[in-house]
DNA sequence: CGAATGACGCACT
DNA sequence: CAGTGCGCCATTC
């Protein structure tokens, strides 16, 4: 197992607990990875994924909580499968934002709702 | 090594 | 909210 590899599988390790129903985005799963600041190796992870992954990738979502993926519909159709409300691309954080309880009180989204 | 690319993120206009 | 610019970093050519 290379270190990358590892990097991988914890990045693979995060997103298997984002619960159902919740959204992450990719800097968030970034730093519970332990890889602060390589939001976009995340995404790159996801788009080596193989097709018939069990991993819920579609908890996913950019910082403005839009859905960047190219799959668009796919992702939509499965966060709706769950609950979450989508409004053409974009999910409310200020609603569905997965909050483990690590993070910080004070994060600064309020300019969410 | 240099240039270009990408399922990102933040600041600015 | 839309558009643009810059930073970030692994991968590809």
């Amino acid at each position: 197992m290379s270190l990358k590899n590892q990097q991988i599988e914890r990045v693979v390790q995060v997103i298997s607990k984002i619960p159902s129903g919740s959204v992450a985005t990719y800097g968030q799963v970034a730093e519970m990875a332990n890889l602060n600041g390589r939001a976009r190796w995340v995404g790159r992870i996801l788009s080596q994924l193989p097709v018939g992954t069990r991993l819920p990738w579609h908890r996913v979502i950019s910082s403005s909580g839009r859905i960047t993926n190219p799959n668009i519909e796919e992702q939509r159709n499965r966060l709706r499968q769950e609950g979450v409300t989508v409004r053409e691309d974009r999910v409310s954080l200020k609603r569905f934002r997965w909050n483990p309880a690590h993070l910080p009180d004070g994060l600064p989204r309020s300019s969410e709702g």
